[in-house]
DNA sequence: TCAATCCGTATC
DNA sequence: ATACGGATTGAC
């Protein structure tokens, strides 16, 4: 009988087998590959399928690396699949070569690209190349080692204690459970400890993990906490910095399963990590984290997807939280992880606001030179007796934007919400989202009906300090020239954003310039992203009761400031959700951005979009050289349809050779 | 009547 | 993107 099955089945598998063209053997099974080609054609975002030639069954496994003839070219591809029968009608072609056995696309992977690609209406191509990093034969011919025995879970989780539900997350994380949390930090935090923590417990429970930070120096510092940790050859570090030989050994020891902890940058958010029980993110708010390659993914929603898909655990961590996290938090998806109220007042310094004249500030421009009022030169003299004093200087060269001339909020566009711009002299102010001229503006928050322009002041801040502070050593780091630490000797330690210098013993004090300059950025984001900034450089100060202070100098009736002035994140993120809400903005819509020629985006208008959908401009660029832009926002429960229809138009735009369009999903920022 | 060329369509 | 096929054109 049962032989009977097995014959049956050989008949049947002998009767499907497909012709072959020539007479060359085909697999022993499942003689067909479903690969996915490299082509970057919108189109043919989909896979083909070859059949396998027996001298490739043992080679062109699921995962595996293959060259097959397209179109007339021999283009790479992964196998994502090896089946019995294809589905296409026409003749088969063969596998070119199975370029080796080494499997760098694993199913989950294959599938979160697809994720990705459909979520940000890009194509798989696009995103693998972000996930699979090149091929280095010469590493690949090498065998690595797994470390012998296993990980306990840390005993000492003093670190969560402080924050409310911190041991619960910690205990679920070591008991083989997958908490979700946002994860308001406490200074200190970004040395890595806590999340190496979180990941100890994990690993503890037979499960790997992956922790993203925003750039090279994050992923050594967190690197070595991680190391302290988990002990040698626990985890690995994988950045763009690497150079190929050295990311494709890193990639290897995780796809092997020989390693089951990554700290990286954004690209790390694909790592082929084996069993993950947590993805973890710090400051997942910082602009690194998005992708500048088409579909330009960030490296948030990439970790988000995954542990939607596999079920994993999720640590969204940072001194700021991202309004994208309250989302999630408000939704019900992610539990939030906040300090207990004794350590937020202690932990961090205590911050306070001098208000910053408004005629002062005028005159001083006028003048050209830097205005420290008088509590700011106090505070650093101050500071400078015990340690160094940071500076924290706004960077140069943001374009202007418009303000109300009373009340000197940011102007909105009272159609979108877009923001207001003049773009020359000679131009009307008018929104750079839909194109609405601004002659009818009134300000929702005082009635006043006169823009004026925000004109961005240069940072002569270091050279005016040097002069006020004669015996002082002033040190800088910005842009090019950025200084990772200072010393505990007293030292004027000027910085942009980004850019300061870790204190080995934490800085005294801290200044924050030009605040109200800072939210004169015309981004859409500009308050939650200066708030981000902010609490970056306050963290590096010495806590409240080891006397460290922080003063920011601008508008002290500004809500940013205020939540700056409590330390309070998280009250910030609650109140500027329901602004967005209102204002239909995401992270509480889904938006796009689609930039091209003028005349090609206008017929954009008449597409079924979404219903119901906004259609913003297009509007020409800023410099009018530039390409035009088209905005699209829906409500988030139609952002997958959104996405359909974005794919839909790029591939018929790319069937027809019509030029090419940029289309951004879910922008991270918004000019 | 045959070849060179153009356009449209498929690409396993 | 190529590449192929069917239609179209032009010269013998």
């Amino acid at each position: 009988m049962a032989e009977d099955h097995e014959q049956l089945a050989l008949l049947k598998q002998a009767v499907r087998r497909p012709k072959v063209p020539d007479g060359t053997a085909l697999a022993p099974e499942r003689p067909i590959a479903r690969v996915a080609v490299d082509v970057p054609l919108a189109h043919l975002d989909r896979p083909f399928d070859y059949l396998v030639p027996e001298s490739m069954h043992e080679t062109a496994v699921v995962g595996s690396r293959v060259v097959v003839r397209f179109a007339g070219r021999q283009l790479g591809g992964f196998v994502l699949e090896r089946v019995a029968e294809s589905d296409h009608d026409g003749r088969l072609g063969m596998l070119a070569r199975a370029v080796s056995d080494e499997v760098v696309l694993r199913p989950d992977v294959a599938r979160l690209v697809r994720t990705v690609a459909d979520h940000y209406a890009g194509t798989f191509a696009d995103v693998v190349r972000l996930a699979v990093p090149p091929r280095h034969a010469t590493t690949e011919k090498r065998a690595g080692t797994s470390p012998s025995g296993s990980v306990d879970a840390p005993a000492d989780i003093a670190g969560w204690a402080a924050y409310d539900g911190g041991p619960q997350f910690y205990r679920a994380l070591a008991s083989g459970e997958s908490p979700r949390a946002a994860w308001s930090a406490l200074p200190g935090a970004a040395d890595g400890h806590d999340l190496a923590v979180a990941v100890a417990a994990t690993v503890s429970s037979g499960r790997g993990a992956i922790v993203c930070v925003p750039d090279v120096d994050d992923v050594t510092r967190v690197g070595a906490a991680m190391a302290r940790m988990l002990g040698p050859g626990r985890h690995v570090e994988l950045t763009a910095a690497l150079g190929p030989s050295a990311r494709y050994r890193a990639f290897l020891r995780l796809s092997r399963g020989q390693t089951r902890v990554v700290v990286g940058t954004r690209a790390a958010a694909f790592a082929p990590v084996h069993d993950l029980g947590l993805v973890a993110i710090w400051d997942d708010s910082d602009d690194l984290y998005a992708e500048p390659r088409a579909p330009y993914p960030h490296a948030r929603d990439v970790l988000l997807a995954r542990a939607h898909d596999v079920g994993s655990g999720v640590l969204i961590g940072g001194y700021a939280r991202s309004t994208d996290a309250q989302r999630l938090v408000e939704s019900g998806w992610c539990r939030d992880l906040v300090p207990t109220l004794d350590d937020r007042r202690g932990r961090w310094a205590r911050i306070e606001i001098a208000g910053t004249d408004d005629r002062a500030v005028a005159a001083d421009q006028s003048s050209g030179r830097a205005r420290l009022p008088h509590e700011a030169f106090t505070l650093i003299r101050a500071g400078l007796e015990s340690g160094p004093v940071l500076v924290h200087v706004p960077r140069l060269g943001y374009h202007a934007s418009l303000a109300c001339q009373r009340c000197r909020a940011p102007a909105r566009c009272d159609r979108c919400g877009g923001p207001v711009l003049q773009r020359a002299s000679d131009q009307r102010p008018a929104c750079a989202w839909c194109a609405r001229d601004a002659a009818s503006w009134q300000c929702p928050e005082c009635g006043g009906t006169h823009l004026r322009s925000v004109v961005v002041g240069d940072a002569r801040t270091a050279e005016e300090l040097g002069r006020a502070f004669p015996r002082v050593p002033v040190v800088t780091s910005s842009g090019e020239h950025v200084r990772d630490e200072v010393s505990g000797e007293p030292a004027l330690v000027v910085a942009t954003p980004g850019a300061e210098p870790v204190a080995s013993s934490g800085y005294a004090a801290a200044v924050l310039m030009d605040c109200s300059l800072m939210l004169a950025r015309p981004d859409l984001r500009v308050a939650e992203e200066s708030l981000r900034r902010w609490l970056n450089a306050a963290a590096l100060v010495r806590a409240f009761r080891d006397g460290g202070r922080v003063l920011a100098l601008g508008d002290p009736s500004l809500a940013v400031l205020q939540a700056l002035v409590r330390a309070d994140p998280v009250g910030f993120a609650r109140r500027e959700l329901a602004d967005r809400q209102q204002a239909h903005l995401p992270p509480t819509v889904t938006l796009a951005a689609i930039e091209g020629p003028l005349d090609e985006l206008t017929p954009l208008l008449d597409r079924s979009w979404p219903d119901p959908s906004e259609l913003l401009g297009p509007a020409e660029s800023e410099d009018e050289t530039g390409p035009a832009r088209l905005i699209v926002r829906t409500p988030r429960h139609l952002g997958r349809a959104l996405a359909r229809e974005l794919q839909a138009l790029q591939a018929t735009r790319s069937a027809r050779k019509l030029t090419h369009l940029r289309v951004d999903v879910d922008p991270a920022t918004l000019t």
